[in-house]
DNA sequence: ATATCAATACGCTACGTTCGGTATTGATAA
DNA sequence: TTATCAATACCGAACGTAGCGTATTGATAT
């Protein structure tokens, strides 16, 4: 799990600009294509450590090796295959930033249920104890988007009065962030996007 | 990882009552003890992944099949192990809400900054992924407490007049807890302690 | 009292299995 | 000609199991 990036490791720039390319019969794009595809899938269906490289060799149709040439190991093939997975965050605009925070609550709720997004989290904060580069990736990919939709959204209330011109919009992000975070993992409590209405509402009186 | 307590599956209830024992030779204790001892300091060294089955037995001055008439597999070894090392959570009292709660995060800070804690908090969350049985030990040991303490300061805040008598405990509990272990995950930012006063400060201003 | 018995734990060694990762080989595409 | 591909074998680490002989205990028979 102490793995460097893996792009640097491996001479073929497989998703690289294509133009200048050596000697040699280049790599297949379908198996490119391919061998992602089927990580992600494994990986959604069965999370990083019961995901074997054998099976995603398998069910891409190619053979380990060819795993090997493009990615240094597990976790950088894992890491590959979730990094292009990002997933769309929709900036909501309602007209009021109540309304538009419990609007983007409600459509990260399904995120937060979906198992592969607990397992990306779960894969964040292990990779974080053992400080590698891992956790980077995933924080760009998964949270720095939301907090940017909830920054966006604290803007706007701000320049229409909704909020306090002096407020600080980063320790409120992290506020709101926490306390989603917190209910995706907090075992079995009322709906996600009931309780956050609740927590923002709460907050509001602050504002 | 998909594991059932363990206790039920092992005739021998070694921490059990001790009066009515049946015939045969009893389990050792010292045994017990330097099983739980090895799995705990392995673990906070390596983590859940890198801890060896071998490595604990040999620690341990142990066959490896001794751990196995204990425990069924890694899984519940390692929680078993975890789940004696509760650490204890201080009540801090300070006279005032605020101090109180600045201390229970100062208290809890140099936990969060332990690889152990750290580890046990990714353990809970992956196996929250996988809903395993796992998660409630956790949540039960190094949650649960600490959530009791932040209630209590709040509880004694309502009685002092300093928080509102309507105010929703659970609630502002969440919105504690969520915000402290955000900040543990958050890559590189001020203090936690220093990031935390503020945002008390920030929810204060609502009370 | 003492020997025996049944039951269980213990340490040891060995084994079967899975899986990550490497090496080799022959074929194939550019 | 040169690198990729698939297939296969291989190595080593680790989980978990099985069998052996031995040690320790409670119950029982003499």
């Amino acid at each position: 799990m102490n793995r460097s990036n893996g792009e640097e490791l491996h001479p073929r720039d497989t998703a690289g600009d294509g133009i200048s390319r050596g000697p040699g019969r280049p790599r297949s794009a379908a198996a490119d294509e391919a061998i992602l595809g089927a990580a992600l899938e494994l990986f959604a269906e069965v999370g990083y450590q019961a995901l074997s490289m054998e099976a995603v060799a398998a069910r891409a149709g190619v053979a380990k090796t060819t795993l090997y040439r493009r990615y240094p190991d597990k976790a950088a093939l894992v890491a590959a295959a979730t990094d292009r997975a990002r997933p769309s965050v929709e900036f909501p605009d309602t007209g009021s930033m109540r309304g538009d925070m419990v609007e983007l609550f409600r459509v990260t709720e399904s995120a937060l249920d979906s198992p592969m997004t607990m397992r990306i989290f779960a894969l964040m904060v292990s990779e974080f104890a053992e400080n590698s580069e891992f956790r980077d990736v995933y924080w760009r990919n998964f949270v720095e988007p939301r907090r940017q939709a909830f920054a966006e959204i604290l803007e706007r209330g701000k320049q229409r009065g909704e909020l306090r011109g002096d407020a600080d919009i980063d320790l409120l992000v992290d506020i709101l962030a926490g306390s989603a975070m917190y209910q995706a993992i907090r075992p079995g409590t009322e709906p996600l996007t009931e309780r956050m209405e609740r927590i923002i509402d709460l907050i509001w009186t602050a504002l």
